[in-house]
DNA sequence: GATTCTGTGTGAAATCCTTCATAGACGGAT
DNA sequence: ATCCGTCTATGAAGGATTTCACACAGAATC
């Protein structure tokens, strides 16, 4: 595929003219990330916004022992414009948590790329948006909900952001440890693990090393 | 004052030429709020952005009995922007907690605005961006610190985030119940309650209705 | 001036969740 | 095949916060 038709299938860069993606494609430097490798860390000054090609970036802030994970980023979304449009250090530590794959661009030359287009600037705006209702959300929940309501919630999510369906298997599989479900719900692993069992002792999942199968999904989602 | 000037007093408006003040000036409706009165509420489609001439407006959700408070925005600043940018109804509600008075631009208007003006675009993307840092932030403070932190902070962000002091009195004074406060910290009154009484015996504020007056801030701040 | 309302102050009991300790299971590396 | 590191499972103890109950004070209303 020619360097252009690539940049296209980004939905950040779907309404540019062949010219202008050529001309994008000059600034944009390609950036590869180990399972495991940091993208920047919470109070590093950001210059830099970053486009997801492929693998899946966690966004999350570290205390001692303990972690809280406020995003989990994968294919065609980005990172790290907040420190651009605020001026701001980084806020939190992202991490690839797969091998994975970004389009890089610098300061500059995204802010003069988001004011050449209209679709660009509409889809920053409502990706801000969306992520600031998100938040919002989970801080009530945080507050307003328990561990079991906030699990719930967490899984169902889990499940409907992702393809978690394997061919004639009627339950849907989720790939994650409790622990880092419990960074993901805001509470600590063995509260996750008992919580589960009860939900494993109804019969709606069960559980295994790193995953977690859920049975019935309807009687998951009618608990909420 | 002529009503261009007027408008040009605003933040988000500042870089308009006269022509351009104008004609916004059409197309803003003036609305004044009573203290309590409802803006809108939670679920509400939301098609109008709005911008506060004066007073101050309060952004919570509620659920049963108890209330979490998400934002209290003030003079020059404006709300209603996210369901416009993303579509989605209303997050939370948006009540008047004094007398005030707003600007209301519908949404047709309000994108268009938008898009004419690059300082109003870096304005609106840039106060976004804010306030998902200040969101994050509120959501890993809950996860990591205790009441106690919490409300330290939060009373230092009170303060600092207005003119609370008053000629000749060394204290900085904060007119706000603890109910309030604890909808804004995210805890029971009671604990709040709790949690002053501490601070009061450390003789670093002292409590009455409706008011608390701290009279040695670097205290409470070297505790944060 | 009496009454009512709203907000503060406080302790006891109950609840939710964390922390700690320990056991076992599973997978990968040697 | 064994060892080691990671992940799951679980119970007991402790801590933090909520809930509940009630007393009290000052402001607002009549």
């Amino acid at each position: 595929m020619t360097p252009v038709n690539a940049l296209k299938r980004i939905h950040l860069f779907s309404s540019l003219s062949d010219q202008d993606c050529e001309q994008l494609s000059k600034l944009l430097r390609l950036q590869t990330l180990h399972k495991g490798e940091v993208l920047f860390r919470r109070g590093d000054e950001g210059a830099t916004f970053y486009m997801i090609l492929s693998g899946q970036i966690k966004i999350s802030v570290s205390k001692r022992d303990h972690q809280m994970t406020l995003a989990i980023l994968g294919r065609d979304e980005f990172l790290g414009e907040m420190a651009l449009l605020d001026g701001q250090p980084r806020s939190a530590d992202a991490v690839a948590t797969e091998q994975s794959c970004l389009y890089a661009l610098n300061r500059k030359d995204f802010l003069s790329f988001l004011m050449t287009s209209e679709h660009a600037i509409h889809a920053v705006l409502s990706a801000l948006s969306i992520r600031l209702r998100k938040t919002d959300n989970q801080l009530t929940e945080m507050y307003f909900l328990n561990v079991h309501a906030r699990l719930g919630k967490k899984l169902v999510e889990l499940i409907e952001s992702r393809p978690s369906h394997v061919k004639n298997d009627p339950d849907h599989i989720l790939n994650i440890t409790q622990d880092e479900l419990g960074h993901l719900v805001g509470v600590s692993r063995e509260s996750i693990n008992k919580a589960l069992k009860i939900l494993r002792k109804k019969g709606i999942l069960s559980t295994s090393r790193n995953t977690i199968r859920i049975h019935n999904l309807d009687l998951l989602k009618q608990r909420l």
